[in-house]
RNA sequence: GGGCUCGUAGCUCAGCGGUAGAGCGCCGCCUUUGCGAGGCGGAGGCCCCGGGUUCAAAUCCCGGCGAGUCCA
């Protein structure tokens, strides 16, 4: 089955004189009202008509132009919705908010939450980062750009509305913009993503695609009988229209500006023009000329990349009839342009909305973005800082932030000092190499990159300074890629239930204090029992699960583990029980145990909120795990932690314990929720269903299933054990509260007891006490390396003297008492005094022996000859060799054996 | 989440199974009216930690800790 006839039904473009055609370029259906189209105006099919004649009947500023949409859909019965955040918290599978559905899924989509408006209408910000080499080249790629939208979920009980509104919407925008019926395309192009899919019309006009509107009605299914790109889909039961207009087109489109950056951001792309020393001027005819046939040419053109976008500058060199190297001192300045203009409103975005950059996870696409504009800022000789740069996208944006622009300013000053101690350790290390191997290798330059982050540019560079000849090697990211394709996704083990049931009604919510409880059996599967209630708590939230005992027919059953599917809680027994359905069992739970969980759990979101207290809206939960003996909270943040800094976290969170503070746990309509506490709720992920769980603790409110103390005071104290980095941009506190955190101090403090019993000093001068033992240590250490060296002075005259001589040199034969440091400081001395000689000594179960030479024979062969007659082996250098025997020989017999080597 | 690189003197690093090194910095002496510089000498090392292999480990293998970097 194919999606063709999805698009018959729109009888709006029927009664509107749209009708169907086949592109005679591309042989793809569209829609069109004007009855001599006979191309789909899609480029490649045709190019931009729009530059130099805008298309609507006025210009329009972002703000305008946001406005008019979303004002356009509120006259039209939808809701406006604010804008999510660009780092997608909400979501598991991605970092960053790619499309205006994204915020919808996967709750909303699949039908488990309601949409916070129906039909709703919103302008998103997105972020796509999959073109970023294309940005500032092509006229039209950006890498944070907004998705107007609006949304309509449409379920089999409930309908909105579907094609036919859809399309007929897009159309009276679009003429209420200026655009005359005939102009607009709406192409036929499935669509598919993120597991969904569904016919979908693009709107094109100018040969500018301005909208996608999409109708999802099918989800990904292996056994599906409808087939878009290479995956089987099958229809779902709700169906949702996704759509998406473009906003900075729509606004590129009312000025028929060269390049889209040109109609959004003029003020920063003047900014960096007065602030660096390129001396292009954008107004000047022919710039505007060359860069709008670039625009247009790179318009047609998909793929650009290395040689096809020498191509197209060839082809817009000829169209404009100029030298191509004079095109490209236009352009190639201009482009560095744009792209940095593009990538500093792409960094404002994601630090103001609390992405903190790091080396690795979704921070790394920050500190990407961030160094791709520093990079950019050093080509232009850029005398501004990029602070200032995002300042005045800031400005012109009016958009408000989580994080404040002092914090953003501040983490790209961090950014900058580490990026250049990057830059200044690779350029060091390239010079090496070039020192070394006169050369750099093509795995010279994946390494650097690879290794180093220094790009084969820079190193090409910094060996052309040297006098070397460096080429970048064209499949350079192709050999890149190779090496990172090797990775492996782990599936996640999730226990399959083969028979289906309700879920389990979970009684430690409605009293977290229950430790016993009566509850009938529903299931036994695989060793795991069911019931209709339970206070067990299962893992979950990064609470470990409880533990506890049930009794069945007077017989006590362990519980080793709960875990929870579908909402259903399997209780591990480890034993079969069939025949127990339908009993009535009685739970008891180790309450020591959960009251420890409890506190701990309790204590993370006091000890979260603190550090958000004190460090800013950049900080956000990263993971967390509550046992029984400690916890550990990990959160985002842009430096490490001063000693000090750590002690008053501790003294905050104590003090709201200390403040007894009320903890209260209530269900919440989770739009009502998002609205009133924002997106800040889902710091542990985002729980499933219409209503979710709320837990309040004091100020900070949150998105939590756990088990929680009835208020702070219950928790005790906290006690922070250890502040770790466990990657850049992310800490990890370990904590532990109430008992937990008693047992950690007396812990420390035993350990502080035996050692100062082991020194015989009191606890308070440990610290000098060690201090003094190290140096004391050490100083020793040096002086019986003195000594030795003395002794073996002294030995080794003593040798000499007594020494035989053979063809003029004195022979050493001797069996002496010492360790292999000995005997090898021994040889080096009779080495320096020209003898020859062997020297044994028995330690340790084993013989050593050392061999030297300071005359015309080699050491290795004495070694080897004493090995062969004592049953050892060893090695060496020419004038010393050492090794081990089994055999002590006598020193007659070491004689007789370096006699032999030497009259050889 | 996955991969890769690196932890050696105060700093920058070399050594990559067999005697722990260089440059800069530091200290002392000589030379110089002084500064700069030069000459001679010297101090300064748990070779990140723990285990293994080996006659022998800074060096090879495994684990940990720390730093850096690339990709998704």
């Amino acid at each position: 089955m194919s999606l063709e006839k999805e698009y018959l039904d729109i009888t709006f473009l029927k009664e509107n004189e749209f009708v169907r055609k086949k592109c005679v370029k591309c042989g793809k259906n569209f829609w069109t009202a004007d009855e001599n189209r006979e191309i789909c105006n899609d480029p490649p099919c045709s190019s931009y008509a729009f530059i130099g004649k805008p298309i609507f009947k006025r210009s329009f500023e972002l703000e305008e132009m946001r406005e008019y949409y979303l004002s356009f859909f509120e006259k039209r019965g939808h809701e406006r919705i604010n804008r999510y955040p660009v780092v997608a918290r909400w979501r598991d599978d991605i970092y960053l908010t790619i499309a205006s559905i994204a915020d919808f899924q996967p709750f909303v989509t699949s039908g488990i939450a309601p949409p916070p408006a129906n039909p709703l209408t919103i302008s998103q910000p997105c972020i796509r980062l999959d073109d970023l080499d294309s940005i500032g080249r092509t006229g039209r790629h950006l890498t944070l750009f907004e998705m107007m939208a609006h949304h309509a979920f449409n379920y089999p009980q409930k309908q909105i509305y579907w094609k036919n509104e859809t399309v007929a919407y897009c159309t009276e925008l679009l003429m209420e913009l200026g655009v005359k019926k005939e102009e607009i395309v709406y192409k036929e192009e499935p669509w598919a993503g993120g597991g969904n899919a569904g016919p979908c019309l693009e709107a094109i006009v100018g040969g500018l695609e301005l909208a996608t509107l999409v109708f999802m009605n099918l989800q990904e299914d292996e056994a599906g009988d409808i087939e878009i790109k290479g995956s089987r889909y099958r229809k779902m039961e709700n169906y949702i229209v996704d759509t998406g207009y473009g906003l900075e087109r729509f606004v590129w489109a009312s000025k028929g500006t060269p390049t889209v950056y040109d109609a959004i951001f003029p003020e920063v792309i003047n900014l960096i023009l007065k602030e660096s020393n390129i001396n292009v001027d954008i107004k000047d005819k022919d710039v505007a000329k060359a860069v709008a046939e670039s625009s247009k040419v790179a318009g047609i053109s998909s793929n650009l990349r290395g040689q096809e976008l020498l191509r197209l500058r060839e082809e817009v060199a000829k169209r404009i009839g100029i030298d191509i190297s004079e095109l490209s001192s236009i352009l190639d300045p201009l482009e560095k342009i744009y792209a940095l203009a593009d990538h500093t409103r792409c960094v404002l975005f994601m630090l103001g909305d609390g992405l903190v950059p790091s080396n690795s996870g979704g921070g790394y696409l920050a500190r990407l973005m961030i160094r791709r504009s520093f990079r950019l800022a050093e080509e232009l000789q850029l005398s501004a800082e990029l602070a200032d740069l995002i300042e005045a996208h800031f400005k012109k944006l009016k958009f408000t932030f989580e994080v404040p622009m002092e914090t953003i300013e501040e983490i790209l000053t961090l950014e900058k000092k580490k990026y250049e101690a990057t830059i200044g350790k690779g350029i060091k290390y390239v010079e090496r190499i070039l020192e070394k191997k006169k050369g750099l290798s093509k795995e010279d330059l994946v390494e650097l990159y690879d290794a180093h982050g220094i790009t084969a540019e820079l190193s090409a560079k910094i060996a052309e300074q040297k006098g070397f000849k460096v080429e970048v090697p064209q499949d350079f990211y192709s050999e890149l890629a190779k090496k990172h394709s090797k990775a492996e996704k782990k599936e996640e083990k999730k226990v399959k239930l083969s028979g289906k049931y309700p879920p389990t009604k979970k009684l430690y919510h409605e009293d977290p204090k229950m430790f016993e409880f009566e509850a009938r059996v529903i299931g036994c599967e695989n060793g795991y029992l069911i019931l209709d209630k339970t206070a067990f708590y299962p893992e979950s939230g990064g609470q470990e699960n409880d533990l506890g005992y049930l009794m069945l027919d007077g017989k006590k059953i362990e519980v080793f583990e709960v875990v929870e599917v579908d909402g259903v809680v399997l209780h591990r027994v480890g034993v079969e029980l069939k025949d127990s359905i339908d009993k009535t069992v009685r739970g008891y739970i180790d309450a020591e145990r959960r009251l420890r969980l409890m506190r701990h759990h309790s204590a993370t979101h006091v000890l979260l909120h603190t550090l958000q207290k004190m460090f800013g809206n950049q900080v956000w939960q990263a993971g967390a795990k509550k046992e029984e003996k400690k916890a550990r909270l990990d959160v985002t943040h842009y430096k490490k932690l001063e000693e000090n800094e750590v002690r008053e976290v501790e003294r905050l969170a104590n003090r709201i314990i200390l403040e007894n503070k009320q903890i209260e746990t209530f269900w919440m309509d989770r739009i009502e929720a998002e609205k009133k506490f924002g997106f800040r709720l889902y710091q542990g992920g985002v729980p499933p269903g219409k209503v979710i769980r709320v837990v309040k603790v004091g100020e900070n409110v949150q998105a939590c299933g756990g088990t929680h103390c009835s208020s702070t005071g219950e928790i005790g104290l906290i006690k922070i054990l250890k502040v770790e980095s466990i990657q850049d941009g992310v800490l990890r506190f370990e904590f532990a509260a109430g008992d937990a955190a008693i047992d950690a101090i007396a812990e420390m403090e035993a350990i502080i007891k035996r050692a100062s019993e082991v020194l015989r000093v009191e606890p308070l001068q440990l610290p000098k006490t060690v201090e003094k033992f190290f140096e004391e240590w050490k100083e020793q250490k040096k002086e019986i390396d003195k000594l030795k060296s003395e002794i073996a002075n002294l030995k080794a005259e003593n040798l000499l003297k007594d020494a035989e001589t053979f063809n003029s040199t004195k022979i050493v034969a001797k069996v002496i008492d010492g360790s292999m440091k000995d005997l090898i400081k021994l040889a080096e001395v009779l080495v320096n005094k020209k003898a020859v000689g062997c020297i044994m000594a028995s330690g340790e179960g084993k013989v050593y022996v050392v061999a030297f030479s300071g005359a015309n024979v080699d050491a290795r062969d004495i070694l080897n000859a004493i090995c062969r007659a004592a049953k050892g082996s060893g090695g060496g250098k020419r004038d010393i060799a050492q090794g081990a025997v089994e055999k002590l020989l006598s020193e007659d017999e070491i004689w007789k054996i370096i006699y032999e080597v030497l009259s050889r």
